[in-house]
RNA sequence: GGUAGGGUAUCCAAGUGGCUAAAGGAUGCGGACUGUAAAUCCGCCCGCUCCGGCGUUCGAGGGUUCGAAUCCCUCCCCUACCA
């Protein structure tokens, strides 16, 4: 395959190819730009998609350039409409930028990536600095921006530092020298930023590849911590093979060729078999990514314990019985519950009880008032699909 | 600076003196059906409760009233438009 084709595979836009073929030509390694704001502590799967590609590049021998937008956290990230995101602390941010540099190698390889902080050159940055970038943007060409333009148009607020934003994004790529950039579909706008910016420092601009953003838990919008539709990096296996299984069959295949990076191929030959059997597979694939090769089977097989034969997790949080009721021979089975610290109240778990979501030993339990006695050995309790309880005496 | 419109529960949003813990939607949770998928149907969704009730809530504070999310005063905040 030419290489040019390489780099393209995937990706839903793609832009400057010349640039990148008489690059190449060069024989000289490119440097490929992916930046992430350190917002939250986890990363997503949404990332995945463009830590794939980017560990792609470096498969190909390329320079992997990794931002960490400590700087640009701290500001708040515009694309999406909440205006009121909460402005993070140093302290949160440096956080949050370890953690992340912690999960990114978990796809990327560490050893073949320059990770930089835009701290770095932010934060010797002076006001007229400022102003002399941002007098290389004009509003009107920020109102090309969808998002812009539809928020405009609607009366919708639109604030200066969101008009910022691209610029920053942008100015990123001067500085690194970019000859790529990565990112979701939805940067589009400001990816193309740096590479203009770049153009008018007389340097060629960069290229620009987007990729499609994945579909969160809800199967209908893109998956991000602010739908909390999301699956992170670092979730326990057990809740990342839950995850994933409770996704839409229809997104399933998507996550196979984003996240699995699976050729259209064997994607077709998959979409034979069952499509649970097909969605357990990918689960399993998936968490074995993360948590190491055994994970993965280890949790299948406790999710067809659980979920299709209805038999007890092997792990249960405890409650033991003298711990929080001494002598008694019989509790309250709300308060036993609430002892747990899993639910908002306890007028939950009465609504939980009445519901029928409640079982002891598999049976169900819907008195509210009802009292627990202390259990011989011990007594499993369930409180709807996925709350086990293991009560000893 | 001027004009207009706002601030209601997790989010969107109705409500302009009592019948309002507050319509409707979304999300979420539980149940049924299943493949813990989707779709569909039913229920729940401020806290505590001896299930009789009790307590707190509609930007903040004060006031009027038997009674206020709803009226009055002061303050804080947001947005658009015009300049």
């Amino acid at each position: 395959m030419e290489i040019i084709e390489q780099i393209r595979q995937g990706t839903e836009t793609f832009i400057g190819e010349d640039e990148i073929t008489s690059r190449l030509k060069e024989s000289k390694p490119l440097r490929v730009k992916l930046g992430v704001d350190p917002t939250r502590p986890d990363l997503t799967f949404g990332h995945m998609v463009v830590f794939n590609k980017l560990r792609q590049f470096q498969a190909m021998g390329h320079q992997a350039v990794l931002i960490i937008g400590d700087y640009t956290a701290m500001i708040g990230d515009p694309s999406g409409r909440s205006s009121t995101r909460p402005v993070l602390t140093q302290d949160e941010v440096n956080e949050n930028a370890q953690s992340y540099l912690e999960q990114a190698f978990k796809i990327l390889d560490k050893e073949k990536t320059e990770v930089r902080f835009n701290s770095e050159w932010f934060g010797k940055m002076s006001f007229g600095d400022t102003l002399a970038l941002s007098r290389k943007m004009t509003v009107a060409r920020m109102l090309e921006r969808d998002d812009f333009s539809k928020r405009y148009k609607e009366n919708e607020p639109i604030s200066i530092v969101e008009f910022l934003y691209p610029l920053i994004q942008g100015y990123d790529s001067v500085v690194l020298n970019a000859d790529i950039e990565l990112g979701g579909s939805d940067q589009l706008f400001n990816m193309l930023v740096g590479r203009s910016l770049q153009k008018e420092e007389g340097a060629l601009g960069q290229a620009v590849a987007t990729l499609p953003l994945l579909v969160g838990l809800d199967g209908v919008r893109k998956m991000s911590k602010s739908y909390d539709n999301y699956i992170s990096f670092n979730d326990p296996p057990k809740d990342m093979f839950g995850k994933i299984m409770s996704v839409n069959d229809d997104v399933m295949w998507d996550y196979y060729s984003l996240l699995l990076e699976l050729p259209d191929a064997e994607i077709k030959a998959l979409k034979k078999i069952h499509p649970m059997e097909a969605k357990k597979q990918l689960a399993s694939n998936l968490t074995d990514k993360f948590h190491g090769v055994e994970a993965g089977p280890h949790e299948r097989q406790q999710f067809e314990a659980v979920f299709a034969k209805n038999q007890n997790p092997d792990e249960m949080t405890e409650i033991a019985w003298a711990l929080q009721s001494g002598d008694d021979l019989e509790k309250s089975l709300v308060d036993l519950l609430n002892t747990t610290g899993q639910f908002d109240s306890k007028g939950e778990i009465r609504r939980l009880m009445k519901q029928g979501a409640v079982k002891i030993d598999g049976v169900r339990f819907d008195d509210p008032n009802g009292k627990l006695s202390k259990p011989e050995n011990e007594v499993v309790v369930q409180c709807g699909k996925r709350k086990f309880f293991r009560v000893a005496g």
